[in-house]
RNA sequence: GGGCAGUUACCAGAGUGGCCAAAUGGGGCGGACUGUAAAUCCGCUGUCUUUCGACUUCGGUGGUUCGAAUCCACCACUGCCCA
């Protein structure tokens, strides 16, 4: 069993794109990879079967805060952790709590120490510190687990976002001392990825970078993006946090995003995504298709009886019609949920397949100027 | 044949003299959603107008009144009960 590696394959002309492979010992992850969520150990209406063999997901996420709080990790350490508890025999990356400590911000308190939660299921205290942080995602056996970082709001002035950077700084290095202290739960080795900060202020993201580079990890996080800041300050920040973390190692970015968020980010060199936006907005009605956006509910697909997508390898894609997929969610049945959840995930690895393709042919700049037009198209 | 209840916008259903273009729910239409407190949330849903506002609506006709979805008369239709 040996740490993530991480190998460039191709590096692309015309851009800072990359074409990469990550071997974990639950399997290799060629990069650019987007990782669907599962935040409480599952992908919202999606099997983990349809993962497999409809979305082609090769990593999927969970989540500490949602995990701790239920199962719990009696649950999760008596099932063997969460690959043996959900099946899923594939990476595993587990998300630290950072960002529920920017999403549930009227329900917790943040301290030197840690975090003070209170649940949203029934409104218990709990305490998380980058210590019980590292020994929870342990617990739960992530292949990739995050630092504990505070994620302030998008609109962070200077100083907050300074503070909350060496914060962020400093629990890192907790999280580092605890995570080397504690030894793989299950046999398996996890790896733990630091977490870039700095609000959209560009020396102190300049400076975090440094910080985290310093650190050597075996892959990198950029945090604290897309989180109500204007998307031209996501990207100038994305790109400066690129230029300056190793470049021999993957980067992710963290929550991001649409899919031209996607390919734009790909381009400055980010090699991981995650986002809940094709499963939360598949549930919403919003599909993304090769060919531009659809509002499924919209009546003009009432009676068009052509595939969901025919452009992307998804079986499930090219077997339901528009017409049907809308039916059912007008309906509010359940397998329209599982239908467009399923598809706009195949869509979103279809996407990263298709870059990673481009790159290793060694003209994704040009491709990609015409994705980004087409895919924003609202159908 | 007699008695009682009812008829409101796409549907269901409040409203019983002015604060009613008319509650509420459903349906319809549109939008939002970025490390998931989300199968959620927000608009619009008589006509014209960007707004202000104007106009036409509450089974039909006529009436009372300054003013009627609301009161009265007759008519039409629906449901239940008694023959």
């Amino acid at each position: 069993m040996a740490a993530l590696q991480f190998t460039i394959e191709q590096k692309d002309s015309g851009s800072r794109a990359r074409a990469g492979r990550i071997i974990t010992d639950h399997g290799e992850i060629p990069t650019p990879i987007f990782m669907p969520v599962g935040t409480v150990g599952s992908v919202k209406a999606v099997t983990q079967q349809q993962l497999k063999e409809e979305v082609n997901a090769k990593i999927i996420l969970g989540n500490t805060y949602h995990l701790y709080l239920r199962p719990g990790l009696d649950v999760l350490e008596q099932a063997g952790g969460l690959h043996r508890f959900n099946g899923w025999d594939r990476p595993i990356l587990t998300d630290s709590g950072g960002y529920q400590v920017f999403s549930l911000a009227g329900s917790r308190k943040i301290t030197e120490q840690g975090v003070v939660f209170q649940s949203h299921i029934d409104g218990s205290s709990h305490l998380f510190t980058p210590e019980n942080v590292m020994d929870t995602q342990r617990t739960i056996g992530g292949d990739i687990i995050m630092a504990f970082d505070e994620c302030p709001p998008g609109g962070s002035e200077y100083q907050y976002a300074k503070n909350s950077m060496e914060l962020t700084h400093r629990w890192l290095d907790r999280c580092i001392s605890r995570f080397t202290e504690t030894s793989d739960k299950y046999g398996y080795t996890q790896n733990l990825f630091p977490i870039v900060q700095g609000g959209v202020h560009t020396d102190l993201r300049k400076a975090s970078c440094e910080y985290i580079s310093s650190k050597q990890a075996v892959g990198n996080a950029i945090g604290g993006l897309s989180v109500g800041e204007p998307i031209d300050k996501m990207y100038e920040i994305c790109s400066l946090c690129c230029d300056h973390l190793p470049l021999d190692k993957p980067r992710y970015l963290m929550g991001v995003g649409t899919p031209w968020n996607i390919l734009e980010a790909i381009e400055m060199g980010v090699d991981m995504f995650d986002c809940v936006m094709p499963t939360r907005n598949g549930r919403n009605a919003m599909l993304f298709t090769s060919n531009g956006i659809i509002n499924i509910d919209n009546k003009k697909w009432e009676k068009d009886f052509s595939p969901i997508d025919s452009g992307i390898d998804c079986a499930m894609s090219n077997y339901y019609s528009k017409a049907y997929l809308r039916h059912l969610m007008k309906s509010k049945e359940y397998l329209g949920l599982t239908i467009a959840s399923v598809h706009n995930l195949a869509f979103y690895l279809w996407l990263v397949t298709k870059a990673r393709e481009h790159i290793v042919a060694g003209d994704f700049a040009s491709w990609k100027a015409g994705m980004v037009i087409q895919l924003q198209q609202k159908l």
